[in-house]
DNA sequence: TTTTCATTCACATGACCGTTAGCACAAGCT
DNA sequence: AGCTTGTGCTAACGGTCATGTGAATGAAAA
């Protein structure tokens, strides 16, 4: 119900729009408004280079964030900033050990798409 | 080299940044900037919702300009815009036949990375 | 020529990211 | 206890980028 299935129909010959067969199909099948909504919400976050730094960082190890924001050369409070996103969605998780705060990947289901991002990149690019 | 692979190392235990051991390792392995750069331009890609809704219609079916419109319920330029950037990046391509323009997926990568998503999506949220 | 389909330009609104400054809290010090 | 330093979070601001609108243009068909 979800996920899509290519249909390889062959061509829309429509002479004109709106009228279609395949129109009232597609039209109720698939576009998801909010759903695409939430999707999209999900890529933007890792829509940025400095966030995608953090998380391929917290991959390996876990890390206090002034240790991320010495690694990444950013300061504390932007590392901070993206932390709070990556935190809103669930990405990361974080520990308060003293006055630190250890950050560590939550969801590894990311690193998969990390990676598989990573690989096609290297393919197409 | 490319791809990350999770070393479950214990913990920074450092009583001060700047000097574990680790830092060179990290520091020297992982964070590609430039890489980090163009994979958070393709995340960005995806990172809009009417642009995941013309391709999860298009991975159905193609069509013309005028019908994307239609199923979405944009104008005409909105989608050609959102095409333009699909195309910049090899996402759709396209074809004319008399004055109207048909486009369709061109990399179905990008149609598991949707799927792959989507699944997540349904389990945690 | 006129209409239809699509692209492009110019503009406005809005979102995002990093900086700065200020605040809160924990630890170490006298 | 007070004071200071170190660590991290947040609010407000400013610059930048991206998205959609509307008008103008192009290009193909009627």
């Amino acid at each position: 119900m979800s996920t899509i299935k290519s249909l390889n129909l062959p061509t829309c010959q429509s002479a004109h729009p709106v009228e279609t067969d395949n129109f009232g199909i597609i039209a109720e099948e698939i576009l998801d408004l909010e759903k695409a909504q939430r999707m999209a919400e999900f890529f933007s976050l890792l829509g940025d280079a400095n966030r995608l730094r953090i998380l391929s960082i917290l991959a390996k190890q876990e890390f206090c964030v002034c240790d991320l924001a010495a690694l990444l050369n950013m300061s504390e409070s932007a590392v901070s900033h993206q932390l709070r996103t990556l935190r809103s969605l669930r990405l990361v998780s974080y520990e308060k050990r003293g006055r630190k705060v250890y950050y560590c990947l939550q969801d590894h289901h990311v690193l998969a798409l990390y990676n598989s991002v990573a690989e096609h990149l290297d393919e197409t690019m």
